[in-house]
DNA sequence: AATGCGTGGAC
DNA sequence: TGTCCAAGCAT
């Protein structure tokens, strides 16, 4: 799992002109920046929240057609939290990890109810909020606020790793992530805000985990990583998950049946979804515990109205 | 702290 | 084809 080669410099792009990093990462997303919907100006931190929960893990070319049906049937917190699990996990779709949908609801009652219906703007608050952590509560304050937050996923960690530690890799989150990002940001409030996103940013199309185009990077020519030639990464191998086979496939398939059926079915129809018995049976009941799934009283299975 | 949790595009 | 990867969180 070595990291590839990265793209030979293009000698006529930017040279370093002596700017701080932060300032000229602003600058850079200027002009680099993916128009996404959720940037545009006027959204609000509760249209910021359902894109930060909906991107945890998942591609944003999967994102946008979900968030904004998303945004259109329940356009504030209180509008979600009157839908039922059934409703909401429908509308998740494929998206994956469909346990965020039943915490994005449930975010959403939680907001009503202890928050009038305003998506809190505290870090402290958001993160007491179903399925919000240390990095979808510092983005919501920061972009959907203007919060002077740092705000670290793994684009960031990846970009620090190599721009600041020269490592190839990120390693695992750590509280001091944070430290090292706040140190590069920008002195002005609303620049540290676009230095948060542009950080995101050069991590989703520059400095990119396989094969970075640092050709393209307006930071390369301080890069302690380039500096230092490349030096691959040291520690152990990072194991990519299996799926094929796994319980979260087998959940997956068992899901996509009661997802189509508009009433309870009965077990029998899920062993289309999946052969192995006692498989099928450990991940129902999985689904169950995890209220993804309800059982009726007479054996039929459904999602939860 | 290591693990489990979906899905599908890119190469 | 199989492997890697994509804006994490909860336990």
């Amino acid at each position: 799992m070595s990291t590839a080669s990265p793209v030979p410099v293009d000698p006529e792009v930017t040279h370093d002109t002596g700017d701080p990093v932060g300032e000229v990462l602003v600058d850079w997303y200027a002009g680099a920046a993916r128009d996404l919907p959720w940037r545009e100006p006027g959204t609000d931190a509760w249209a910021v929240l359902v894109s930060e929960v909906m991107l945890q893990q998942t591609p944003v070319a999967r994102v946008e057609p979900v968030w904004r049906a998303w945004l259109a049937r329940w356009p504030a917190p209180a509008d979600l939290a009157a839908a039922t699990p059934a409703e909401v996990i429908r509308a998740w779709g494929k998206l994956g990890y469909p346990r965020r949908a039943l915490r994005l609801r449930e975010a959403a009652v939680a907001v009503t109810e202890r928050h009038g219906g305003v998506v809190p703007a505290e870090v402290d608050e958001l993160e007491a909020l179903p399925g919000i952590g240390t990095y979808t509560a510092r983005a919501v304050a920061c972009f959907g606020y203007g919060r002077r937050q740092p705000v670290v996923d793994t684009n960031v960690r990846r970009v620090v790793a190599r721009l600041v530690h020269g490592r190839a890799e990120a390693a695992p989150a750590r509280t001091s992530d944070l430290v090292d990002i706040a140190a590069l940001a920008p002195a002005d409030d609303a620049r540290a805000v676009r230095f948060s996103v542009a950080v995101m940013e050069l991590g989703a199309l520059v400095c990119v985990a396989g094969n970075p185009r640092c050709g393209a990077c307006p930071v390369r020519d301080r890069c302690r990583w380039r500096l230092a030639g490349y030096p691959a990464h040291d520690g152990p191998p990072r194991r990519v998950q299996r799926f094929a086979g796994t319980d979260r496939q087998v959940r997956g398939r068992l899901l996509d049946v009661l997802r189509a059926a508009h009433e309870p079915v009965q077990p029998d129809a899920l062993v289309a979804a999946w052969d192995d018995a006692l498989q099928r049976s450990r991940c129902l009941d999985s689904l169950l515990v995890d209220g993804l799934v309800v059982q009726t009283d007479d054996g039929r299975f459904s999602l939860p109205d």
